[in-house]
DNA sequence: ATTATATTTCGTTGTTTATCGAAATGTTTT
DNA sequence: AAAACATTTCGATAAACAACGAAATATAAT
């Protein structure tokens, strides 16, 4: 948790940026961001258990899901200040602004098997 | 170039980001980033060519030498805005604070063999 | 309780990355 | 031009990391 450079290997992935700025539009579930990046789920568990390690992310469990989103109290100020300004840090080109749309039309009753 | 995780990697390695605050005290050649890092100068060489690529950095030759220095007009914004609150973003603890005084005693005359 | 569904953990595999030493390049001094 | 020194490039190696599928865990519905 001391390491330096952990704030920064979570953001040096371009999949967990996907998610980060996924999340920034909508709360959503495993299966939900393993249909949208094309990823096997045991894949995206491992990125959201880093992005969440961090403190970038959070989870509620609703049922059987466990909806993942951004953390809206980040205890450090790095983190707050990347959440507060994902646009300025991640822009929002073809694939990300893609992804934004593809989101919204994801029903996880219909996707998740 | 257009990676968008290039920024994030470049500062994801605890020597690169000893490089950086170390430059940001004083401009230094390779061999005294050796010295104060410990590593082998082609190591260093090559942490210094990605920090350079990606705009954290700049070389400028003077004879034999190579002084690598912050780079003063980075034309990324994200770059300008970590070069420009660079104790925020990596923070000044035990090694780095050591680094720093390291510094001031090296002598590239002395230690280049 | 059994089955179905969502997620996580585990073990494996291929790729990327940090590191080194040796060879190549470039500059200065003799 | 040769020798000395600083740096970079190259090839090899070991460690870290992303990805997968299968097995384990957890919750919901039958």
């Amino acid at each position: 948790m001391t390491d330096k450079t952990k704030i920064f290997k979570a953001l040096s992935d371009l999949n967990r940026l996907r998610i980060l700025k996924a999340l920034q539009r909508k709360m959503l579930c495993v299966c939900e961001i393993k249909e949208l990046l094309g990823l096997a789920n045991s894949t995206v568990s491992q990125h959201l258990k880093i992005l969440k390690s961090v403190g970038f992310i959070i989870e509620q469990k609703e049922g059987k899901w466990v909806n993942y989103m951004i953390n809206p109290q980040p205890a450090d100020n790095r983190i707050s200040n990347i959440l507060g300004s994902l646009d300025f840090w991640i822009d929002d080109e073809k694939l990300i602004i893609k992804d934004k749309k593809t989101i919204l039309s994801l029903d996880r009753k219909v996707i998740c098997n």
